[in-house]
Order: C-alpha cells, then structure tokens, then sequence
DNA sequence: CTGAAAGCGCTTACAG
DNA sequence: CTGAAAGCGCTTACAG
C-alpha cells in the first residue's frame, strides 16, 4: 500500500550512475577531504533535496556505535524552570546534530534509575540529569563507565562529576541581605525537607547573612514540608506556621513552587502582602512579575544554566576534556527586586497590631 | 579502556554452543512458539542475565523498522499547557514500552517540517502533533504513507486526520455567555492573526454568543497581533487598542498568553480590573488563579487531552483501528469562574467617566 | 527441536 | 577522483 517507498543511499547512487561510498561523502560532509568532484558533490546534493533522502539513522547508529541522542532527566517537564531549560537545551543539541530525549523523574528515585537504564539501552550518547536524592549507585556506574553525563541543578554528597549548577548560597545569601537591608527584623524561612545541595546551601546562605549581619535584634523561623505533601498539605502548614508566629515580617520561600503555595496560603489567611507581611522567593515564575503585588526573586538564569550544560556535555561527547578531569560551573543568581519586599516603615508591625485588635497605623 | 566490552547475541550463542537464533527466539519470547526445548530456554536466560546482556535496539530497528518510540511535537514545551501534556504523555508512553522525543516547533513551519522529518529517520512509530499553519502537505504526505500520527490542538482545515482536540467553538462561546449574562455588553476580543482551526472557532463562538444574545446594545471590537510579534509589540497594540476605545467594559484574551501579555497591557495603562474593565481569557494557567484578581478562564482538561491522543496513537500504531477510518475526539472545555469579571454595577463605566475628567462614582 | 544465511542501510579501510 | 566489499547486531523465512 505504501506507494512512496523510503529512499536509501542506494537509491540515489544508481539514479546519479555513481558507488554509495561517493553519496557518504557528500552526506557526511567529507568530499573535500576525500577529494569527490564539485560536481559530483552538487549532483548529490541536489537529489538528496530532490527525493527528500534522509539517511536511516538505525543503520548509522549500529554502525558508527553513536545514536546522535541525548538523554536529558528532569525533575518535572511540566513546570516552568525545566520545562524552559528543555526547551534551550532541545535547540542547542539540535545544532549540534542532536537529537533529545527527555524525561521526568518527578523526584522519584525508582523512575529516575529506570529511565537512565532504559536510555542506556537506546544508546544515547550522553546524559543531562537533575539527580534525585537516591541515585548515587547509578551516578558512580556511569562515571565507572566513563559514560558521557553532566549533573545540573543539584549535585550528589561526596561524587565528584561534570556539573553545571546555580550558586544557591549566593542567591540566597544576597536575597535575604535584601531583605535586612530593608529593614525586616523576623523573617520566616520555608523550605522543603531535603538533603540535596541546592536545599542545604539555600538554608546556609539565609542563616549566614543573618549571623554576618551582626545584629542581636534579628530573628527567624524555619519551617520545612515534606517534599511529597499535597498541595493542601504544604497550605495548610504554611498557614499554621504563619498563624503562630505573628512576629514574622517577613517570609522567604525556599523554591519557586512554595512561593506560589504560599502566596495562596497567605491569601487565605487575609494577610495583605507586603503591608502585612512581606515575602520574596528562590527562582522566578512566569506570573511573580504579574502579581499583585510583583514578588522579589533570586532568577535562575536559565539560558545560561541550560546552554552551560549542553555545551558542557558536547564537550565530553566529542572528549574535547580530559576524562579524568572533571568540570563544573556554578552559574550567579539574579536578584530581582520587586514590590513584595519595600522598604519597611518603621512603626509596628501592622499584623501584630490586628492580632492585638488595635486600630493599625496607617502612615 | 572500556573493560567491560558491549556482549552481543553471538557471544551468548558461542558460549553456549547452539545458534543465534535460538538466542533470538528465546530473547523474543518466542521459545514456545518455536518450540525450543525448555532446558535450552533456561540456559539461555541464566546466560543472558549473568553477562548484562541488552540487544542492540539499533539493529533491532534496522531490522524491524520498529523503534518503539513516538515522536511528540508541541508548539513550546517551556509552555505550561504544552509542558504538561509531554509530562503525561511521556508516563502513559512509558506505560506501553515506548519512549518519546519531542520537540518544539515554536509554531514555525519551517521547524514544524523539518523536526517531521528527522524524526521520521530516528524511526519513530507514530507522532502526536501540533500542526502549524502551513505543514499540510507534510501532514498529507504522512497520511499517504499511512504513518501513525493524531494531530492535537488543531486542526488543519480541510484534511481529514485523527484528532483530539477542544471544543474551542464552545468554550468560547460559554466565556462570552459568561460576559453578557454579568452586564457586560462592550466587550473587545484579542486574539492572534491566524487560519488555525482553533483560533477561527474561537472567534465564531465569541461572535455567536453575541449574536444569539439577540440584544441590539450589545458591541464588540476585534483586535488581532501578529504571533511573530514581539512580546512588547503586542503589549503596545493591545495598550492603544484598549485606550483607543474607551467603551470597552470587557475583554476577552483568545489564548492563555495574550492574557498574560494583556495583564501587563491594563497594568501599564493603570487600568484596573475589573473595575475599569472586566476580562477572560481562554486556556487556564498556573498562576491566574493567585493574581488580582484572580482570572476567569475557559480552562482545557489537560489531563484528559493529553491521555485521549496517546491512547489513541497507540491504537492506531497496534493497527486497533480500521485505517481507513479516522476519528476524532473533542474534549470539553471547563469554565471557572473567578474575579476578573464579576456582576457588573448598573452605573456608567468607570472608565468613560475617568476619561472625560468627572469624577468616578463609587457604589 | 535447531541452524545457516540473507538482509535491514549505513560507514570506512582498502584498492585502483 | 571514485568504487567494491566487509561488517555493525539483529530477525526471520527457509531448510532439515
């Protein structure tokens, strides 16, 4: 029934009257240095465009040994950061004659080890990986290996590997020095329960700017959820945690999608931001700058991160780095200031005057 | 260096003393089917798990010409619409033993055709596709070689293909009902300069709500940006647009980021809404729910989208379906309600009163 | 019950 | 400047 039967390098070498090995050259790029006519290269490429020939990647690949794919795991496709980093990544590898494919782990150690196997067996020639807590086996069986891989987003305790990560500390440590210098005093921490790098160096930069800050008057509070809480769950916490401590001016969430929870949180508390309580967040989101009032972010740089790491990961492919080597780069956050985090004025908290029924102060 | 050196089905077959083919047929689970005898079988499977044997899938692919792979081309996967329908795509693939590769056209045709193709030569066994405008003749070409494929999203007009796509015609013309039925009878329509079935549906079902309202006060203006248009393009057109026609007490964005982008156009015209101007927009997204106010939307089960096309390209691909026949399955859009375009107030807009220098009445 | 052999569509060392 | 041929690792029709 098919009609247009698929047309092979075969094909095209009999119709031009000329040996396979001639349309391989020209295809792959090589008729200068295998010295192939201009005109024969021309006729080739003309009817290659003509007959719409694609080479049958299936063949190449058992026989070259490369699949011309990369494996890319991400902790969740559908959210904004990895889904953008994916995207980048995707039209990066594309120029380079590669092909992704992807996959979400959804912080599942179970599924990320089984998706690293079965793209193993599609042979791709190297991975991109978020890890997840769990995966340090499968990471050191790769590395044993000496298979092309490179980690982004969070690193694995005690591996040492090619990485491309964002500088949490930093942005951390610079976004809570935001808010000081604005003058918050009591400042909420809200994080998620988590032993992964990009968690404990966010938790230390918050906790060292306020100890350089050398400031006795300075407080804070951290509560942390359980990273598979529902969505209800992580409210409800939040608000509680808000409730009960009515001395907070202010709040940091740890990761973009807490900021998001909490914002719903403090909404149904009926706490007005940032009058009541003001708040930034760990990585952007599409809206932050849209709401009301536009919160206050440490931005992941996602171009950077995501070409930093294809390029990172082409390099290894192609071993243009020693393999014993091992490269990382840590990518600068950008603090973007918006309205949820003003200047503090300094009369009292306006939330501990409500809670003590008094008439707020308005100025 | 590499120790550990790939085993094939020859080195299981020598080390066994019997064929590649009976290796094969036990690997295929064909063993019974071909009748090797079970001691044999038991042979063969100890061998295989004790060298970490894994076939070749490129040869296997040659071979077969089967790939177990679906290629899924979405118009933006850093989109929150598109991100999601991947992410489940991608689990429900999985489910059956495929793997997908998917890529963004960033509804360029040029990409769109060229992204067809080079899946076409990884051999995938199916695509699921979001067609852009101009790909019909590549859509045709598919059809003709009966390539498994289901268009999502869109239609492309004129050809008659698997779908599952939404019911924009009524989605639409339930957001406008929506509008009327709250007093609101000014009501400008942006949308996007575009043939796509979607967008065209939209437009009728906007259009039709008006005229079966049969209410001779009732007006409405149209405004289309071009998609290639820049972000801050669109913000101007739509900020002159909506300025340039005072009368205005509604609008509705045709898609999720015309809304986004329509936001920010009301912000810099310090418009409030609703209070100025009421609005909806087609196609939820994360956030709208946390703005102020919050967005009423016609919101697309993505859930249900994306599970009925990979369900229905895996019937296709299992040759479940006659092939002559084709089908089509159109989801349900959900109208949620939320603050942007409450019951309007029976006195003069607010909007025409601020911009003849009167003083605003407030209710 | 099992095997020898063809062939999927490429790439590349070798020969001229 | 160009070609004939081997071989990558499988599957499967055919033969016994």
């Amino acid at each position: 029934m098919n009609s247009t039967k698929k047309v092979s390098m075969k094909d095209i070498a009999k119709e031009l009257n000329i040996s396979i090995t001639t349309v391989s050259f020209v295809i792959n790029g090589k008729s200068e240095q295998k010295g192939i006519s201009l005109a024969t290269s021309n006729k080739v490429r003309e009817l290659i465009k003509k007959r719409g020939f694609n080479p049958n990647s299936a063949a190449r690949m058992l026989r070259t040994g490369k699949s011309k794919t990369i494996g890319l795991i991400v902790e969740d496709i559908g959210n904004y950061f990895f889904g953008n980093i994916a995207k980048i990544i995707e039209v990066e590898a594309n120029k380079n004659g590669y092909n992704v494919f992807y996959s979400s782990t959804e912080n599942n150690d179970n599924t990320a080890v089984e998706l690293i196997n079965k793209m193993r067996n599609s042979s791709v020639d190297g991975y991109i990986i978020t890890a997840t807590q769990g995966i340090k086996d499968e990471i050191l069986k790769l590395k044993k290996e000496n298979i092309p891989f490179v980690l982004i987003d969070r690193l694995i305790p005690d591996v040492e590997t090619n990485y491309v990560i964002l500088d949490n500390y930093s942005g951390s440590y610079d976004l809570t020095t935001h808010l000081l210098d604005n003058g918050y005093s009591n400042i909420g921490f809200i994080s998620i329960v988590s032993e992964m790098s990009m968690m404990t160096e966010r938790e230390k930069g918050f906790s060292n700017a306020l100890i350089d800050a050398q400031n006795n008057k300075l407080h804070s509070k951290t509560l942390k959820v359980g990273f598979s809480d529902s969505h209800q769950e992580m409210i409800a916490s939040i608000q509680s945690f808000v409730l009960e401590n009515p001395e907070l001016d202010a709040i940091f969430f740890a990761t973009n999608y807490l900021g998001v929870i909490g914002i719903e949180a403090l909404q149904k508390c009926h706490l007005n931001i940032p009058s009541d309580i003001a708040i930034v967040s760990f990585d952007d989101n599409d809206l932050f700058r849209l709401l009301t009032p536009s919160i206050t972010v440490a931005a992941q740089p996602i171009d950077e991160i995501a070409t930093a790491s294809i390029n990172l990961l082409l390099k290894i492919i192609n071993k243009e780095l020693r393999p014993s080597h091992t490269t990382g780069e840590v990518i600068k956050p950008v603090i973007i200031v918006r309205n949820s985090s003003p200047k503090k004025s300094n009369t009292k908290s306006n939330r501990l005057a409500k809670s003590s029924h008094a008439v707020s102060i308005v100025d």
